[in-house]
DNA sequence: TTGAAAGCGCTAACAT
DNA sequence: ATGTTAGCGCTTTCAA
């Protein structure tokens, strides 16, 4: 037996350590570990000889054990607000792919934007010691900024430029992409305009650009005539029904500036259902340039966002020696059919 | 200094141990110990001193020791084909509701849908010593499953019945799934159906779905006019390029059966954009209910999968004692506007 | 090139 | 209710 506890009878299979290894392989454990690792050097027929005890014990490194000896792992921490906004998988398809050439792992934790669910899941991220973090937005709980400044990892926030950062910073101005979506509509000749978005106290960005889009409204004399504030998962349905309820309630809305593109081709469908002229008496324009909103019957008007740039920046910039940095990444209007 | 190795100077801020809590609240290490896990009996005032200690220094607990102590996170691993098709943010949000309940925090890895890049990634979680671990589908290569086998560890396949399970099954036929599709389509009155749906080498279940529904078509004496394998994620924008590809090739078709939702809104695209009466000149069926098919404008038909509870099951199941299991979940075919 | 030994920070008996 | 003492399985000097 080759741990003491490990009883009498076989059949206690408790996992194989690298002690069993070194011991069937007959080396010490040190030169097991630098096998494992490929780091420091060992000799070839040495090295076979560890690799087939490994093969035959069917040995699993725990990394437990690995990370705490070696104070670090090689988890990078990612927090998200949402998965049924395709923003997200997409950044997190541009962190992954980045990480996997360094050998890092990510680990994905959903806040369903809720900044206090962000704070316990990124205090619970913190205590299994990742190599850095990544979270979305500028915005938090003072207790989460705390935490994130006095972690001693690199932290990137993505996705945001309106505020101040903690460490690395890349993304863009919601402002200023609402200020370039509302100078579109007016210049398309849309005057009576309402905004559907989620509810700004979870989604911050979302509320950015209404204000970005307002602050130029303001500026002509205007002002939205409506803002719908949608809670739960954005999503088509969603979209439509809000555009429904607020042709209703003010006919004279001759444009609707969705905060992403799901709202907008919801509104689309409520359009084409209901036999409303698009773009001819009612303008819509999105935002976050789907897949969805590209093919759609009538290509969609929308702004553009490198989110998988942005996620393949991050897993670079984090990695980086350097100093704190912000890095502002552009967006593009892209005029569809729609407005 | 309360760590020998701190060194003379306060700058050196190595993190926060338990250790030094203890010291600080003039406590023992087991008492913060069982502060912090709520666990055992404390007494009021000394819990007290132990969270006043905590707060002043910013302690967060490590849980790689913790892990290692104590033979086993909280961690629960989930592994899936890709973030781009909503059925799998649903599932994940299954069980991370109800996981949340437990304690414990779900770890994701995507695999792209590749099978092989499927076992790096349970090899890299195994070495985590989750508490559990989730897997989609049933066809893994021998070496995951023989890994899957030798864990110890519960083991919930997901989403699928139709094959050998290791441990936990939670699913349904896509067999059948493709079975009753193809009786649907046939009492419409279809008979020159082609198939859309991804590469079966990389995604087995839409493979299952295509060859249900041919079986049924061949009693019939008939089969699929062409079958379309797209790889690549699934998109709208995918389904509609298919969709003009086949009807180009094949004008005589009468009807796509989509694997997915994502495709068939693409097809439904397409025929609009082109002014293909639907389901008049073409019957169009999608699979897999999701939110775009349902406010399209004609709402599509659909089979419905409930992936959500079978992520909530899951995350259940895998805490339950019990021997291994096969739950079989229902789907429910959506008759919509489009076939 | 290899091995021995000392921890990493925590939990889990076991005392008290 | 609280403290003491062994480890958990690995990495990392430091010798040999």
């Amino acid at each position: 037996m080759s741990r003491k506890d490990r009883g009498l009878r076989g059949l206690e299979t408790a996992a194989v350590t690298l002690q069993d290894v070194s011991l069937e392989a007959g080396v010490g454990a040190s030169t097991v570990s630098r096998v494992v690792r490929k780091k420091g050097s060992v000799s070839p027929p040495t090295r076979d000889r560890v690799m087939a005890a490994i093969q035959k014990l069917g040995y699993v490194p725990n990394r437990l054990a690995g990370g705490l000896a070696s104070a670090g792992s090689n988890l990078v921490g990612i927090v998200i607000p949402s998965l049924h906004n395709v923003v997200f998988p997409d950044l997190l398809q541009g962190v992954t792919r980045q990480l996997d050439q360094t050998g890092h792992q990510a680990v994905i934790a959903v806040t369903d934007y809720s900044k206090e669910r962000e704070e316990a899941l990124i205090a619970s991220m913190l205590a299994w010691r990742p190599a850095a973090l990544m979270v979305v937005g500028l915005d938090h709980t003072p207790g989460t900024r705390r935490m994130l400044a006095a972690s001693h990892i690199r932290i990137a926030e993505l996705l945001d430029l309106d505020g101040e950062g903690i460490d690395i910073v890349i993304g863009f101005s919601h402002a200023q992409a609402g200020r370039e979506s509302a100078r579109h509509l007016l210049s398309r000749g849309y005057r009576r305009i309402a905004f559907i978005g989620r509810d700004f106290a979870n989604d911050t960005r979302s509320g950015k650009r209404c204000e970005g889009f307002r602050s130029v409204l303001r500026a002509e004399g205007l002002d939205f005539v409506a803002i719908e504030q949608l809670e739960g998962e954005s999503s088509t349905e969603a979209g439509r029904a809000a555009a429904g309820r607020l042709i209703e309630r003010h006919p004279s809305i001759d444009a609707f500036f969705c905060s992403n593109d799901d709202y907008a081709v919801g509104a689309l469908f409520h359009c084409m259902a209901k036999g409303i002229a698009v773009p001819g008496r009612l303008g819509i324009m999105g935002c976050n340039g789907l897949d969805i909103g590209r093919s759609a019957p009538l290509p969609l008007t929308t702004l553009l966002t490198p989110r998988v740039e942005v996620g393949e920046m991050a897993a670079r910039l984090v990695f980086a020696q350097g100093p704190a940095q912000r890095v502002a990444v552009g967006f593009t209007l892209v005029p569809g059919a729609t407005a």
